[in-house]
DNA sequence: GCCGTTTTCGGCCCGACTGTTTTCAGTCG
């Protein structure tokens, strides 16, 4: 037995009972308990004390010992003997709950999608008391739509739609000002919709106006305080618009960034201060109602530190308040150590990626481009590595606010060499080691590739370390604690790739480099200026891991990156 | 089902919207 199995127990005794149309705090209870277990770091043969657990009571903890004792959970199977394993995927459909699914069930006998879908069309479904036309119509279509969309939608996608929603947005005059919130403001790597609070006196019109200027697959909710549509997007994604006003912005931005838990557990607290919290703001014992012009405000009215989107998680991290000074901020980034040029792939100069850089006020930069087995990416020999030294030498002469340093993005070939010999990287001022091909070696190649590049004495860091895209493809899948093992051991650097495709190391790996004390740089790998400005992302996906700015090199001053980096 | 520095009973975060109802339950985030 372990905790895996009685976590996933406890989330099928909740899923069965909510469609059963059990109490839902009885639910919500079998949830908790699960979410205790998950959240305690502990394995379970050192959970002595796991019946005392606060959340576990006497029904889940005769659960557990049901399942230590026999490998079984009797409460479970006589669930699942009553329920019908085809009623699950009815809860994805919009607008079916527990209590619903139980009438269907009771009433038409409903077991399956498929079932439900046929009585639709019989038009049974309208005759069981507290259904009607309108619903069976909508439930039609939302099956339709069900077996062709899948699942969530990837960071970097939701940006792109974000930004495309926000040009509309910026057109209408009756909006003071939005602000996205929600899972994609919490940096999340996958968000199932974009919510947008909108700071507005008229309501009604701006409605109207996005209604009008977005394209729109279904209105799902048309309110005075609230518009929900689905964008008819090359990834089709829900989208929500809050209306309030100006005094109102900061604890609604609060309220819908989330996450849920977070928001249960600052609620808690306002309560045991005889406060309330709701996304109009916090109201005391006699019912006034207090604003605040920003969430630090906000905050700091419950003796908080301002709590970063990206770390509002479970709720523990109200716990750990006073981490949060040490955390990495996108204002510490000094430097960006990961991009590329027209010499490779990259669509600027030398020149022109030093300029943006400078506009950032960073202090230094290096230049990164492909090593030549990457042919496609038009990577450099050593003869024209050797050229472009010069000419990165001659531009860094003519900045004294910057400093331009000399690098490469070094493919780690398939059979375990490296791009470069020792006396072309000895040149270098900083030298990455990559793995851009074979992604599909046994476990065991991979780490012989990357452990070439760890012992190598050149090499200052391994850059976006498991080659995954996020939603598209998983990387090459290496043995990343031997990874962190290595990095320790030799010295070198992990990256964190801003890139909202990339972001990797992701957040487990990264706890555990910031936990071994390996130091972590965060890139953007920019092929372009403008690729520049995800720098953010990247600082702000690295502090899910609680990463301490110390431990991010970019965080240094020009001297430190030189002393330690550089010459060390 | 779980919990208790007012409580062992009566709460459990809070509010918007829809569709079905004639005042509200269910769902959602």
């Amino acid at each position: 037995m372990n905790k895996k199995t009685i976590i996933r127990t406890f989330e099928k005794i909740a899923l069965y009972m909510e469609l059963l149309g059990e109490n839902h705090f009885k639910v919500a209870a079998f949830r908790k308990a699960a979410s205790v277990l998950e959240l305690d770091p502990r394995s379970l043969s050192e959970m002595d004390d796991i019946l005392t657990l606060k959340g576990i009571g006497k029904g889940t903890g005769a659960v557990i010992t049901d399942l230590m004792e026999n490998g079984t959970s009797e409460v479970l199977k006589e669930l699942e003997d009553k329920v019908p394993k085809g009623l699950i995927p009815l809860l994805n459909i919009p607008g079916l709950g527990g209590k619903k699914i139980a009438k269907l069930r009771e009433a038409l006998n409903i077991d399956s999608v498929e079932s439900l879908q046929a009585a639709c069309e019989k038009q049974e479904v309208s005759k069981v008391p507290g259904f009607g036309k309108k619903t069976e119509e909508n439930l039609l279509r939302e099956i339709e739509i069900l077996a062709q969309r899948s699942g969530k939608t990837p960071i970097w996608q939701v940006a792109k739609i974000a930004d495309a929603v926000e040009a509309e947005l910026q057109l209408i005059d009756e909006i003071q000002k939005y602000q996205v919130a929600g899972s994609f403001r919490r940096r999340e790597e996958e968000s199932s919709d974009v919510d947008w609070i909108v700071v507005t006196e008229q309501p009604k019109a701006v409605k109207e106006k996005i209604l009008a200027a977005l394209p729109i697959e279904k209105i799902i909710a048309a309110g005075d305080a609230k518009l929900s549509i689905s964008l008819d997007t090359e990834h089709p994604i829900d989208a929500d618009f809050r209306f309030v006003t100006e005094d109102q912005f900061a604890t609604a931005l609060h309220h819908f960034t989330g996450s849920a838990a977070h928001n249960v557990r600052m609620r808690q607290l306002a309560k045991s201060r005889k406060q309330k919290i709701s996304e109009y703001g916090v109201e005391d014992k006699s019912g006034q109602v207090q604003t605040f012009s920003s969430e630090k405000e906000f905050f700091a009215h419950f003796d908080l530190p301002f709590i970063p989107p990206s770390i509002r998680k479970d709720g523990t991290e109200l716990d750990r308040a006073d981490e949060i000074a040490q955390l990495v901020t996108p204002e510490q980034i000094r430097s960006d150590l990961h991009m590329h040029t027209t010499w490779s792939d990259g669509g600027y100069s030398v020149e022109e990626m030093v300029e943006a850089c400078r506009a950032k006020g960073y202090s230094h930069m290096v230049i990164t481009d492909h090593s030549h087995y990457l042919k496609v990416a038009n990577g450099l020999t050593p003869e024209r590595l050797l050229k472009q030294i010069e000419e990165i030498r001659a531009v860094n002469e003519k900045y004294d606010d910057i400093e331009v340093f000399c690098g490469t993005e070094m493919d780690i070939l398939p059979d375990g060499r490296l791009d470069f010999d020792d006396e072309i990287l000895k040149q270098l001022d900083f030298v990455i080691a990559s793995i851009h091909s074979s992604f599909n070696q046994p476990q065991e190649q991979i780490m012989e590739r990357l452990y070439a590049a760890c012992k190598n004495p050149y090499v200052h860091m391994i850059a976006h370390p498991t080659g995954r895209i996020i939603g598209q493809r998983e990387g090459y899948n290496p043995d990343i604690d031997q990874l962190i093992t290595w990095a320790g051991e030799y010295g070198k650097i992990l990256e964190v790739n801003a890139s909202p495709y990339r972001l990797d190391l992701r957040t487990e790996h990264l706890i555990q480099a910031k936990n071994a004390g390996v130091l972590i740089a965060i890139n953007t790998d920019a092929h372009a200026t403008e690729q520049l400005d995800i720098m953010p992302i990247g600082v702000e996906y690295a502090q899910k891991a609680w990463l301490p700015a110390e431990q991010v090199i970019n965080t240094w001053p020009l001297e430190t990156f030189i002393e330690k980096v550089i010459r060390r």
